[in-house]
DNA sequence: GAAATCTTTTTGGTCTTACCAATTAACCAT
DNA sequence: ATGGTTAATTGGTAAGACCAAAAAGATTTC
């Protein structure tokens, strides 16, 4: 009768898998809109059973990390992006200001990011990040500017996750995902710059290669002035658009193309 | 005509039952520490197989509404300290990496937040900022733990505001609510240092001070060093209390590491 | 007779298998 | 190519069996 035994709680297999998946969201190896494996393969993976696999992921569904469609599969749901910048699409399009505060703001993200990583980056990072600079770079050659904002973007985010810190990852592609369009919009503006591409590709590498060398003081200036350069000449760009009254045009008519 | 789009996504059963089964405990049907049907009957009783109702009652486990011991039964939390709601609550208790990453992302975003509210606070930003710092004060010589948290969490608000990016301030009010309890808990850990309160208070005035002078730099490092003190003096905290930890909650906790 | 110990029953925890239902991809006919 | 039908994929549900821990009952021991 008597159990005055401190009894160790035996863990429920379901939490075991339920604190595995989780891990997985918060490091970014599972990201917001991917889809989980089949339940089938998922639980052979994992070495249990369906049920329980079924537990755990109910679990997470009513934490609201996940969402299930019966013969569609079970994917994860983006919390930061509800949570925090839902409002801000719109806003993006009716405050100017957004721009400008974005950019500074990536400035200082993105330069803690590069340092960061350059610091912790294990080698599964780097190959990661490899193939990301790999991908752009064929991007920027082959002039399409779809992939390029997507392999930058693609790029930009392994950084992030390199950095090792779960804020910095998610609040990395929460804003990436938010800036797509406008990514695709400064890309096609920069491009009237001829050395534009080439500047751009040595920013990249340079940032690339001070993260591969472990450099963290270099790798934060050299994302800071990638920035400071996107900055300046999406200025200048606008300041000539804006100059020649034929911006509205083309940009439409560039937006159409995609 | 011939099939009817299923707009509204048909409910999971487990879903039904684990409401069905809230309502019982909110309505009173089922009162705190009683035990529930076992999992067979009560299967039986609301007509569906066993690995359903189990889905169920672990979404209301994961709620922290129920828990289940084997052998024993399933028990209605007694209670209501179960913190269930917003997810990422959670998470800060069982990852601990998690609260570590915030406190690292606190550093650089009120790092840059007090420096660039130091550049460019108006004059009205520096009457909100005064007002919250005197609150403060108030509240940490009146020892009531509820205001200290409040102002604590106005101040740095105030500063993120003042800092004129827009980012800066949403997210600094998004982490800063996320934290609410957490800086009140820690805040309750830190009062047990007898120079804790003084040493906070010399913080805050240094970052003030260095944003009303217009001091970006000493803003900076003066919020930097405030984070910095938190964290030691939480780690240190925590070390201590792990010191008095029972065998079963160090391996409670280990298993959510894995 | 009471307490401790052992055995049985209860009860949650897990696995296997099977089948249903919705979705998606593949395929074929036009 | 296009559109509709078919097949494969995938989540949803059910049933039965077995294990492990806890509680209840029976037995032994003093």
């Amino acid at each position: 009768m008597s159990k005055p035994k401190t009894q160790f709680q035996v863990p429920r297999i379901s939490d075991v898998i339920a604190s595995s998946l989780e891990r997985r969201i918060l490091e970014g190896s599972l990201k917001p809109g991917d889809r989980l494996p089949p339940e089938r393969e998922l639980a052979i993976e994992l070495g249990v059973s369906r049920p329980s696999l079924r537990e755990a992921i109910q679990k997470l569904v009513s934490k609201g990390m996940v969402q299930s469609r019966q013969g569609g599969g079970t994917f994860v749901t983006d919390r930061l992006e509800s949570t925090f910048f839902d409002p801000w699409h719109e806003m993006m399009g009716t405050h100017p200001t957004l721009r400008e505060d974005l950019l500074e703001f990536r400035r200082m993200l993105e330069g803690q990011a590069a340092e960061w990583a350059a610091e912790r980056a294990t080698d599964a990072d780097l190959v990661r990040l490899k193939q990301a600079f790999a991908a752009m770079n064929d991007a920027f050659d082959a002039d399409d500017l779809n992939r390029c904002s997507s392999t930058d973007i693609a790029f930009h985010q392994a950084i992030g996750e390199a950095s090792h810190n779960v804020l910095i990852g998610q609040i990395t592609a929460a804003l990436l995902r938010l800036m797509h369009d406008h990514i695709h919009v400064n890309l096609g503006e920069l491009k009237n710059i001829p050395t534009a591409i080439s500047l751009l590709k040595n920013q990249h590498a340079a940032i690339f290669t001070a993260i591969c060398e472990a450099k963290p003081a270099l790798a934060r200036t050299a994302a800071q002035a990638h920035i400071d350069y996107v900055r300046a000449s999406l200025a200048e760009s606008l300041r000539s658009a804006v100059r020649r009254e034929t911006a509205a045009r083309r940009l439409s008519s560039e937006f159409a193309e995609s």
